[in-house]
DNA sequence: CCGCATCCCTATAGATACTG
DNA sequence: CAGTATCTATAGGGATGCGG
């Protein structure tokens, strides 16, 4: 059932299958930007993805290793989601689609703020947001 | 049918609903780097894309203004389709998914060697497949 | 509560055959 | 050559159930 078997050699291609879809990047960016972290946060994300997709897009994630599963520190019922190393560098990818949509797309002025920003010093920002993924 | 709501106002989730499926990068990538440019190229890729997939896709790039069609200079009978200004600003992004599966998945050897060249001079590359798609 | 799993139903993706 | 038509498979939405 999980036997995304790739479609041809081309790397893009590859990575589409990993994380080409509609709801993966979206998961990621509550990771890496919103401070989501759990199950129910990102339920409750602007998107509202079903249940059974979350589940399924969570499983698919952790099986392509760019996200993993801890304990919660608050309680042993909550499960901790974080991004691997892996997942943390699919960042200079959002930054470039943000970037893109900064250009073509209309954007929430406080968002595009920010946007414009972290295009300003990306490099800082990048490390900056890794910094803050780590240390958590 | 083509209405494509908008889930959320979210920059990123609006990009997705854009070109975040499977098929519409590899299409902007046959147009960006593999000279292809009607749509029998694009049915003979590696991925091998389905007849009615591919002509959603196309009918939906153009709707968002990524490509266009134009009269093949060869035969009456073909269509030329062509990147717009906004298609081609989507190298950046497919370039850090290069990136990106340059370092985390196989990658074929001389397509790696390619990867590492343009990341070397990265801008150099990109004005320069720019340059190429806007004199064709 | 929390993190799912399951079921049911609809919408979209996709494979294949065929057409103007 | 550039698509439709038709059919089937999978993705996805929404409600609910259920063990920890």
């Amino acid at each position: 059932m999980e036997t995304t078997k790739k479609r041809s050699d081309c790397p893009l291609s590859c990575s589409l299958d990993i994380f080409g879809d509609k709801w993966s990047l979206l998961i990621i960016r509550d990771l890496l930007f919103l401070k989501k972290s759990t199950y129910n946060d990102f339920l409750k994300s602007a998107e509202s993805i079903a249940t059974n997709i979350l589940a399924s897009r969570l499983k698919a994630l952790e099986e392509n290793g760019l996200i993993e599963k801890l304990e919660h520190p608050d309680s042993k019922a909550k499960i901790l989601y974080r991004l691997t190393q892996k997942g943390i560098d699919l960042l200079p990818i959002l930054m470039e689609v943000y970037s893109w949509a900064d250009k073509y797309l209309t954007i929430p002025a406080d968002i595009k703020a920010t946007i414009e920003e972290a295009k300003k010093d990306r490099d800082k920002f990048i490390s900056q947001v890794t910094t803050e993924l780590n240390i958590k």
